[in-house]
DNA sequence: CCTTGACCTTCTGGTAACTAGAAGCCTTAT
DNA sequence: ATAAGGCTTCTAGTTACCAGAAGGTCAAGG
């Protein structure tokens, strides 16, 4: 298969593709006497995985670990478990910050009365006007 | 004051203030005779101003159209107000998203028994194998 | 007067994870 | 033979800075 064709059974990109040959994420395709990179459906399956572990959020660098987690008939799955825990952690932490952020934004947008005139307790608090 | 004064007391660092000058998003300080930066009150003011919008999130781009709103004495507060109702619906898909992924990892990680032993249901999952 | 150390200057390069676009082969179908 | 579309590499852009280098400046102390 051409790199166009795992694009698109894959939905990463052929640019994805190249970049992740590039950072050494995938071993390097063989090529066609033309140059063209060749792909089997191991590279697809393990495209398949990256994509999935990258949409649930973890790093490149992790998605790294990972797929040699995966590719290690003998690993412990401890191994696995502990960068999934960590990963919720981060998750969780991400998340209240975010609804502290959002409480502010919500108190504040409230007390705005948004029309035409030009006070703003938005604004006013931004700059540190301390109502 | 020295851009070193005014980062200690802004909290933000003389680098992210010079960053700051050169994509325009505060104007060019004044200069000593030796060429050191020199700021005032004003200037104080507006650091804080960019340190609070951007720990609520806003891109430096939003923080550069909330500066000019707060700079004109005219302004409607509507327009502010729309941007941080803008700013609450990412804020609240974000989450979402959050969760979701959450749900999905805290799954895959309590079904994992996270012991020595090799076989584990987040890496099945992540290369598609169905159970 | 000179030195020391802290502070300031500019400039370059790096970060994450790609994406866009350019210039130019290659392949396939007509 | 040619046109469309896929492929190649390379450079540069994205966000919001941070690190570090090389060197000028300032205030205090000996």
């Amino acid at each position: 298969m051409n790199i166009g064709e795992v694009a698109a059974e894959t939905g990463v990109t052929a640019k994805s593709i190249r970049y992740y040959e590039s950072i050494n994420l995938i071993p390097a395709a063989e090529r066609t006497e033309a140059g063209y990179r060749q792909y089997g459906d191991r590279d697809v399956q393990i495209l398949h995985f990256i994509k999935r572990s990258r949409g649930l959020g973890f790093s490149v660098a992790e998605v790294a670990e990972l797929l040699s987690l995966y590719q290690d008939r003998s690993r412990a799955s401890g191994e696995v478990k502990r960068i999934v825990e960590a990963r919720l952690k981060e998750i969780d932490q991400k998340i209240s910050e975010l609804e502290s952020i959002r409480a502010t934004l919500r108190t504040l947008a409230d007390r705005c009365h948004g029309d035409d005139r030009p006070d703003c307790p938005i604004l006013d608090d931004f700059a540190g006007i301390s109502n």
